[in-house]
DNA sequence: AGCACA
């Protein structure tokens, strides 16, 4: 069984394929060339050309596994190579059993737009722009952007086809929000059909493409302008106007959120909020108090921008599964909180080195400081991250102790099993850059949430799972 | 001359 699948590439003991690996070819070579050169064996059903950086390789797909094996025996042994234009072409097997392209179905709705950003290069449009504006729908799972002949384009993954056809709606030939761009873009119109992908294939995080599983959580943006993620033009009643009509932002911004918390079944703690907002950006500090019967929360950002990203990601999402600890943002009329630097109710992460207890940040791990602002996340590497240095505080934190927990595995780790959405593609652990935490999950369905399993307001890990699995 | 998606 040692020539099963996944062998060396570059043997001729491969597994005979219906699909033929051709390369050496002539530049730009036609799909009738290749078919002109496969008819002698059989019926060529599919080709794919110009393929690998040189666009001088190429596949072909016979009907029958039959006709691509006489076509490479017969050069195997033929004193005649194979030719294309004169030139000698080199035929192998495919590693691969189909040729698959051309994923572009254009109306049929499914859960993947194709989106292309007409009177922009690459680089006006971040991804993060794009994410704040088709977010507003539901939940991204991932983004792709390239740039083809049709201009600048990017895939879009939503959850579901109704999520994507929301979005397509409402945001096809309109235009992104000027103040998302940079000064020098005059129009930027959206061109939106449905690609016939379902599950984008990620494989590394970058400025191109993430997996949004990840992208929430290392959204880095480069601007300074305020950033909204609102479409006033588009989005009309799926978030509350924050645009007046002449386009001026009327609700104040902040760089303090305050939250809500809704529906809350476990204990929501300093540590736990931490988490959550940590994935936008550096928290400097968190306030919990009770206010009208109701639990509420401060958390302050460095800026607004990154405020704004956390609030419009996190706005209505839950911290648990089920519904619990609903989280409702607005913009804090404070800029700079006032509170104690460790208590059970408020934390202060500006205060770091001041001699208070053991700091594991620091102690573990010697790049923290320099990966702290710009994320935060990736300074933890594996136990008690960041924040979690508190000196036990009262009541219900005691009978979980944050030092023993991976509770905010951060990237790049993801110790034990991190939540995986069942719907979602494993998060790549490798050869992309450890942006980002495993912090940012969703209901595969519905509602996007936070995968932070819940304590009971009690204390004690509930239904036998450890706690800070994430 | 050496395996793609969009």
């Amino acid at each position: 069984m040692s020539s099963s699948s996944g062998q060396p590439q570059f043997r001729y003991t491969q597994t005979p394929s219906k699909v033929l690996h051709l390369r050496n070819l002539p530049w730009e070579c036609t799909e009738e060339e290749l078919i002109e050169l496969g008819k002698p064996f059989g019926k060529i059903v599919n080709t794919k050309c110009n393929v690998g950086a040189n666009r001088n390789q190429a596949f072909v797909e016979f009907a029958d596994l039959n006709q691509a094996i006489s076509m490479v025996s017969y050069y195997a042994s033929s004193s005649e190579p194979a030719q294309v234009r004169g030139k000698t072409v080199y035929i192998q097997y495919s590693n691969r059993q189909e040729i698959v392209n051309n994923k572009v179905s254009g109306e049929v709705a499914g859960n993947v737009l194709l989106v292309t950003i007409e009177g922009v290069e690459a680089g006006d449009v971040s991804i993060d722009v794009i994410h704040l504006v088709f977010s507003a729908f539901g939940f991204v799972h991932k983004i792709a952007t390239f740039e083809k002949a049709a201009g600048f384009q990017a895939l879009i993954q939503y959850t579901d086809a109704a999520t994507a056809s929301e979005a397509k709606n409402a945001l096809d030939g309109r235009s992104i929000p000027r103040y998302l761009l940079p000064e020098h873009v005059t129009s930027c119109y959206l061109r939106i059909s449905f690609s016939a992908h379902t599950d984008l294939n990620i494989k590394f995080q970058s400025h191109r493409s993430r997996s949004l599983r990840s992208v929430n959580l290392a959204i880095n943006l480069d601007y300074t302008n305020p950033y909204l993620p609102v479409n006033p033009s588009a989005i009309e009643g799926n978030l509350q106007p924050m645009v007046g009509p002449d386009g001026k932002i009327k609700e104040p911004e902040s760089n303090v959120l305050l939250a809500a918390i809704e529906n809350m079944q476990y204990a929501v703690t300093v540590d736990v909020l931490y988490t959550v907002f940590s994935a936008f950006g550096t928290v400097q500090k968190i306030a919990i108090f009770e206010k009208n019967g109701g639990t509420q929360a401060l958390i302050q950002y460095p800026d607004v921008t990154t405020a704004a990203v956390a609030k419009e990601a996190l706005e209505g999402h839950c911290i648990y599964d089920g519904g619990y600890c609903k989280l409702h943002l607005s913009y804090s009329r404070h800029t700079d909180l006032n509170v104690k630097a460790y208590s059970d109710k408020s934390r202060d992460y500006t205060i770091s080195s001041t001699g208070i207890l053991s700091n594991p940040q620091a102690s573990s791990v010697p790049s923290a400081s320099t990966g702290w602002q710009t994320n935060p996340q990736v300074a933890g590497t594996s136990v008690g991250s960041i924040g979690m240095q508190a000196p036990v505080p009262v009541g219900q934190a005691a009978a979980w102790d944050p030092s023993k927990t991976t509770f905010a595995s951060p990237a790049g780790t993801f110790p034990g099993q991190p939540f995986v959405p069942s719907a979602g593609a494993p998060f790549p652990t490798s050869g992309g850059p450890p942006s980002a935490p495993a912090g940012y999950f969703q209901a595969p369905q519905q509602r996007p949430q936070y995968g932070v399993q819940p304590r009971p307001a009690s204390g004690a890990p509930p239904y036998g799972q450890p706690p800070g699995y994430f």
